[in-house]
DNA sequence: GATGAATGAGCCTTCATTCAT
DNA sequence: GATGAATGAAGGCTCATTCAT
């Protein structure tokens, strides 16, 4: 019962916490719960006890529990970007260089833990989250779209290669979703780093010159 | 609200039906309705509506909601593997012709309408889902691994080619999963064909002598 | 789950049995039903399973639930009243004698059943059934006060007692009603026979001439 | 209907009150609808109508509707004991006023209404509340058997009675038991004041020396 | 700000009753 | 007569939301 759970986070529950903390503590617990009971049986009080909070702080800080749901949604697709925009921003120049940034990102181990994945692989199924996210986030996902494409044009173009670039970049793209699926529904998952391979396998595949299953052939 | 629904099968509606037929019907609507609602917000008064059929009915035949969802994912991946032994058994026994079978099947218009996919996409999140498909269909994915596993193997030494056959397997397998998960999240969706087209693009950049992205090559 | 129960009586239940075998085998069912479940609990599917028959059988005989519950309490309240007028009838004349038989009769083993038992207490609980019971069968238990009171005060005369009959009537009654309660809700019930060796106890207390603890004294 | 059920309790209903009194509150009501409307007729609406409460309170205090009858029973069961647990504590210490104590006790006008008696009646009735009684407060019966029993003991001792005193504790129990049953059962019941010399009246027949039909025999 | 009692809409489930076969 | 599928009303339970303290 909901009376035994142990709050998560109640050591850092000082009494008065600013509103942005209160509001962070409960969109992390909110992901957890999620990952943990899925979103069909995710309750506001599910949320309150595992951030360590009454009951009614949620509605006081979310006004309705589809608004906390939909600020949740928000917060991943906002870390998952900011993610992948400073591995960017951090990685050399070169195409190849960036598409291996892009694919370290998201195995990176904050944004490939079992609670984000299984997060989103909630709000992936929860039809009705899909037009609230495509509203919200669509763009997002345009802008990551057009940015791997660019680069796998750039890759092609730099490397001599024949591919395609639009379709090597949905494959890229899609890859790198299929796996985290597979880790999620597999009865024997496999290990981070084996994800990664098999990403930088396929990249390989296409980039022969510049990729082995290892990622990036050092020059 | 669901009393405004319009029944979807209420054409076929005898008074009496077989058991088995009833409960098809009723799985069926169970598919519409968790593709149009996603799982958390399928009720058995929408089911019902759908099927065209009284609310009581449903328990008649299921006993409890948590039984008719998980005879509709048992439903479902009965149809999955079904559809892709059979496509199997049709094709030509060279390796190449078997994976591109396989391919096809994935991509074949019962197993890859809107609502499978909607479905597959909502069980898939469903956290709970995940327990209990691993517990009854675990080994089927097993067994799809193995077999796309030893495809792969017999095709990269018929072809000479010098991929790992486990992580080719893998990816062609992700790949495909990949895609479908794509085809539901995109603001923009591309075409079944176009899907296609994608992953034997893939299957083409490792054996490029038995594929491209229009399929098998034909000798 | 109903679907388990082994249907108690199912060996007498050929193809066409006369209105009457049924009506009698379905209050037969009925007892036994609420005197394993409880009148709460009971449902016509358990009672139609406990019979052997099927669910729809209930209704045409009986219309609704509340006619075969009722004409249940009619039987056993027939059956009780013919038990202690068979037994009134078969014993000698002397008021002792009588008193004697009438407690005889009420644990004679097809009366005092733990099924006879269990349900008579459930329809005492049902404060439904009271009025029903009251207005159905409140001559019958008129007529055993009446009666058991007309024997004490025979007794009473005969024995040259000095005990005001109407009293040690009821004594006498609710003395037996209460052995057959505490038989049902003592933690450790008693034997039949110390139950009837308790009543003929309080019946020696008054009638020391006639009675003791084994019966009617042999003259 | 349920609805048009008039709150009896509604006067003492402020807004918050404290778990206790709350919990306490609906027992009352449990109590009350039972007596009104028997054990199979009893629903959390009923019962929060009659609190004059919601009916979503109910399942907040006491989670199932099961837990509450139970507790309700406990409740009840403990109110029995505490009630001759008193009685004897305030009684002089011979044994015959300590039964007398006892008698009055179960015909004193909190544990013996027409709501308590029907209540109790009705949970004798319910075949599945037995078990649950035995197993919690099995251990009270047993006591207060063997209190009267030794009261009993002590009586024929002190007067020099002949009589076994096992049975005849047994009937002092059975018919006080018996008479409430009575009152519950019978077309047209007596007053609590016949019933209690009635209890008396068995009593002076077993200990003449120290009862009369109207009590203990002032010395 | 924070708490948790209170409310009531909506859902799952049970089950008496109906009825086509 | 007999069966069992079908219906729908009613009840228990959950839980988002409100609100007094």
């Amino acid at each position: 019962m909901a009376a035994v759970e142990k709050p998560v986070n109640q050591a850092s529950t000082p009494r008065k916490a600013s509103r942005d903390q209160r509001r962070q503590q409960l969109i992390d617990a909110t992901i957890d719960t999620i990952a943990k009971r899925g979103y069909a049986r995710t309750t506001l009080t599910d949320v309150a006890n595992t951030a360590g909070l009454s009951h009614g702080l949620v509605n006081f800080h979310f006004e309705t529990k589809e608004k906390l749901l939909t600020e949740t949604l928000l917060f991943l697709a906002a870390e998952y970007r900011d993610n992948w925009v400073k591995a960017l921003a951090e990685a050399p120049s070169p195409a190849a260089a960036q598409l291996d940034a892009l694919i370290r990102a998201d195995f990176n181990d904050v944004i490939c833990s079992p609670e984000r994945l299984s997060a989103w692989c909630s709000f992936w199924g929860e039809a009705q989250c899909r037009p609230i996210y495509q509203q919200e986030c669509g763009s997002n996902d345009i802008e990551y779209a057009d940015m791997i494409e660019s680069i796998c044009a750039r890759l092609v173009d730099e490397g001599g290669y024949k591919a395609e670039a639009k379709r090597v970049a949905r494959i890229m793209r899609v890859i790198m979703e299929g796996v985290w699926l597979d880790l999620m529904t597999m009865t024997t998952p496999y290990s981070r780093e084996e994800a990664m391979r098999t990403v930088h396998a396929c990249a390989a595949a296409f980039f022969p010159r510049h990729f082995n299953e290892d990622g990036l052939i050092a020059r």
